[in-house]
RNA sequence: GCCGCGUUGGUCAAGAGGUUAAGACGCCUCCCUUUCACGGAGGAAUCACGGGUUCGAGUCCCGUACGUGGUACCA
């Protein structure tokens, strides 16, 4: 499949501005870029702004700072031109009309003068049982007002008077359409199923059939990666290039297996029904205020994202799960992406996550979780503290935003203490303990062996289990069952504090 | 309806005619830890169903069922 008859691997993402990048368009940028990078390519981002009314403000650089997050830079795109531009359709507009009169003039497609109105009559009229919903295909186009069916003349009276119109693709009859796909292989479809699709829109514009292949073309575009909702329309797209470009010059196709949610098809409803994100980062909707939550800011590192996406739907064959980007590249193949669509496991996702915070290093994990501290109002006057914290806490973190909990009563007293954990079992000895206990390490040097040693030392001497000391000690310092070795806290909070919150705590047990 | 694509445990999946059908997530049991987490040991699938082909099929073929995508002057 190293099909070096193309010379330089050229592959391509063409989102349309129109909202969020939700989890499958991530995985397809992802697919295509390790397969650029794997064969020394290059990785294009092209704007696919052809449908006018979807636009939508932001969008577009909305993209941008997704693909930037995750890692996943383009090699050429609207921001960083390279010699294929421009790279938003919207300004190649001129091109496409060329290619489609070019269509014409080779028998390969026509003028089409219905209106809206007429063409609804027509799905209308012909509408039947077995067919819900009429194609304009070759029996309909002849019934149609169109160039095949009226006069030469006339048609160019109608492109004179400036009426509106479309170009659409004359279909062939009766012709097997086969092409072969790097994941499903021989895919084929009859012709006659398939319909004369809208290649120029009455404003000028081209519609994605054939914005995609004279882009491909004249991008030089060698591999074609996209979701496997485009599979349908691939007809139409091999008959372009048979009839534009020669079948030659096609890039090779790959149609990407879909990410379902928990119930089919993937939305972002799903997200905010299930409580995981769909969008790689938030994004709020111009329009109508919408939100959708994005990966990152749901706390989730760009490692662990792009990770778990690359095994929704690619294997390397051997039992390792947690890949590097350079490990992803270096081992990809398309060949093994799955042709199933794979059900998206948020508990999974966190997983890779997890995974990810224990590997990396608090030198890494320094300015986000300072940021969510700081954001939280939490006063962070010592990194190193911070970063010492880090490697403490960071395999007890499966979300970033779990920092909060795990590191914050290493800055601050415990807003709320879980007194009800110990409650039952507390006793006046307990509390002579403590009381003692606060005034034993007043003297000592504060160390963590040290501090264990007078606790132990303590409670042998009164008599008392240690183990049924350590948890109210917890309690006292932490406010919950959780955290690392209490005397390692006791000892990284200093002296005073843990005397502090030791004397708090016995107040409120004893009240 | 029609067309396309798909179907190995709850989920992600390995498996390219002959294996006791890997592994991971999640779940459960146990160990470690008198916290939580990490780590470790273990438990749970006959491969959608029905026919073939074959000495032998999860692996090849054909049906059926189910899922999913398309069926727009949206991408």
């Amino acid at each position: 499949m190293m099909n070096n008859s193309f010379g330089k691997v050229r592959v391509r993402f063409a989102p349309s501005p129109t909202g969020g990048l939700h989890l499958g368009g991530v995985r397809t940028v992802l697919y295509n870029y390790l397969f650029a990078k794997k064969h020394g390519g290059e990785f294009i981002l092209r704007i696919e702004d052809t449908d006018q009314t979807r636009f939508v403000e932001g969008a577009e650089q909305y993209i941008y700072d997704c693909l930037n997050w995750c890692g996943l830079e383009p090699d050429e795109s609207t921001i960083k031109p390279g010699e294929y531009g421009p790279y938003r359709q919207s300004e190649r507009k001129a091109m496409y009309r060329e290619y489609a009169e070019k269509l014409i003039k080779d028998g390969h497609a026509y003028y089409a003068f219905d209106t809206s109105e007429e063409l609804e009559q027509m799905r209308n009229d012909f509408k039947t049982e077995e067919n819900p919903s009429p194609q304009y295909d070759a029996r309909i186009r002849a019934r149609m007002k169109n160039s095949l069916t009226i006069s030469a003349e006339e048609v160019e009276k109608l492109l004179q008077a400036g009426t509106r119109h479309v170009i659409r693709i004359k279909m062939p009859e009766n012709e097997i359409i086969t092409f072969n796909d790097l994941i499903h292989h021989e895919v084929s479809f009859e012709s006659n199923v398939v319909d004369d699709k809208v290649l120029l829109k009455a404003d000028g514009m081209p519609t994605y059939h054939l914005a995609v292949v004279v882009d491909d073309y004249l991008m030089k575009i060698t591999h074609a990666f996209r979701g496997e909702e485009w599979l349908s329309s691939a007809p139409v797209h091999i008959m372009l290039w048979k009839y534009l470009f020669g079948l030659n010059k096609m890039p090779e196709w790959a149609h990407l297996p879909l990410i379902l949610g928990p119930n089919g098809k993937l939305n972002k409803r799903d997200g905010a029904k299930y409580g995981f994100p769909v969008y790689a980062m938030n994004w709020t909707d111009p329009r109508n205020n919408e939100f959708t939550e994005g990966f990152k800011e749901k706390g989730f590192l760009p490692e662990a994202f792009i990770n778990l996406l690359a095994m929704l739907g690619w294997n390397s064959g051997t039992e390792k799960e947690i890949f590097s980007m350079e490990e992803m590249i270096e081992n990809f193949s398309i060949e093994r992406v799955h042709k199933s669509g794979a059900k998206f496991d948020y508990e999974k996702a966190k997983w890779f996550n997890q995974e990810w915070i224990k590997i990396s290093t608090s030198d890494y994990l320094f300015p986000l979780v300072s940021e969510l501290l700081k954001n939280k109002g939490v006063d962070i006057h010592d990194d190193d503290f911070l970063k010492k914290i880090i490697d403490l806490v960071k395999e007890r973190c499966v979300l970033i935003s779990d920092f909060y909990e795990q590191a914050v009563y290493f800055f601050q007293s415990p807003e709320k203490l879980d007194l009800d954990a110990i409650k039952p079992k507390w006793n006046e000895a307990k509390t002579s303990f403590f009381e003692s206990f606060c005034n034993n390490i007043n003297e000592i040097s504060w160390t963590t062996a040290e501090i264990e040693t007078v606790f132990k030392n303590l409670a042998t001497e009164m008599n008392i289990k240690p183990g049924e000391l350590q948890l109210p000690m917890r309690i006292m310092l932490v406010g919950g069952k959780f955290g690392p070795a209490v005397f390692e806290i006791a000892h990284l909070i200093g002296k005073e504090e843990t005397i502090l919150r030791i004397k708090n705590a016995l107040t409120l047990l004893n009240s």
